[in-house]
DNA sequence: CATTAGTTTCAGAAATTTTTGAAATTTAGA
DNA sequence: TCTAAATTTCAAAAATTTCTGAAACTAATG
């Protein structure tokens, strides 16, 4: 399979791009490849597309399939794995970010709290106690939020986001009228 | 410099997260040390508190300004120079973003423009055409977003994140009583 | 149960990235 | 302008990561 100028191009970009994503050139290659086709992909089309050797590709579908950013299709009569990516967007930007929260920051956050908890070991370090009690509890309200945010069915996802900072404006106004109810749960909190 | 315990598994636990994060082990250390410190320090006692050479140390420093992500400061009578991180968190995280914006997505954006723009010259390639524009506006909604959220100022911004997906449910509801208006243009847009 | 198509593993080779020490450059003040 | 402290550059060494080919493994089928 030779590639067409377009697919060469946008699979050679997602190919340079991975190492700043954490990935390396042959996951981004393979999965810029699956991801312009229209029809799932065999091992065997994948390395005659892309000429990287047979094993190479295989190392590299089994780290998409660690990501979750690849589907394993059987096509009747064969039993070769062919592979897919979701038609549907949204669902492999939900993947990405899951993925990378779990790699980039949960171990972080796992690891800021056993630090707060020893931090009363530490009575001389003032200083860095606060810094790490403030990092940890601006993370907390970051992945939390981001815990909410996913939980939306998609629709309203990007309803959100097509609104984008002018819920502001729209919670500010119409307070007066509707008051902004924060949740019994967090008014006893500051009590 | 012997780093206490607390600023060891810290600064090593940075080191270690670095790789993951785009940054490598030195840099990693590095901007744990600083972001521990209350006080702002030199390339010679980042030398002796993490036991890297002096030039790796150096190079690291000149990453981390590239990132934007330490202050130079100088102190009277002393003409070395003296790092440190921002008091304020919510500063970092947004230098954080937006430096990883601009090296992981932005060249993709302006690759998958340009791509769009190639659409023409490649009739037959109807799917893979379609996969990119999808994934163009996609990340241009994303983008379009955060550009806007970071416009607020952080009170607000805290404010939206500890409302998280509540308000939806409020916009649902009150909407009856204010509707939702709006901008002008994008009803332009869909007319 | 033997054959064979398909897949994975793994040790070493190749490529890349990180780290270092020595030399070069910069700069503030004598 | 000269000196010396401070910093940066750079080529090579060290470490790490990626990639390959050969061998091992797995499982469907005659």
């Amino acid at each position: 399979m030779q590639l067409s100028p377009l697919h060469q191009d946008f699979v050679l970009h997602f190919g340079e791009m991975g190492s700043r994503w954490g990935i390396n050139r042959t996951v981004g290659q393979i999965y810029a490849l699956l991801f312009l086709s229209s029809e799932p992909l065999n091992a065997d089309q994948i390395v005659e597309g892309l000429g990287f050797s047979r094993s190479n590709v295989s190392m590299g579908l089994k780290e998409l399939q660690a990501w979750r950013l690849v589907r394993l299709k059987h096509l009747p009569g064969d039993r070769r794995d062919y592979f897919t990516t979701p038609d549907d967007l949204w669902e492999i930007v939900r993947t990405l970010i899951d993925e990378r929260k779990k790699r980039e920051i949960d171990p972080t956050l796992t690891k800021l709290r056993e630090l707060q908890m020893a931090a009363p070991g530490y009575p001389d370090e003032t200083y860095a106690n606060n810094r790490i009690a403030e990092l940890t509890s601006l993370i907390e309200l970051l992945t939390g939020w981001y815990d909410d945010m996913n939980s939306l069915e998609t629709d309203r996802l990007v309803q959100l986001l097509a609104l984008g900072s002018r819920v502001q404006k729209f919670i500010a106004t119409t307070e007066k009228i509707v008051p902004l109810g924060r949740s019994r749960k967090e008014k006893e909190k500051d009590a």
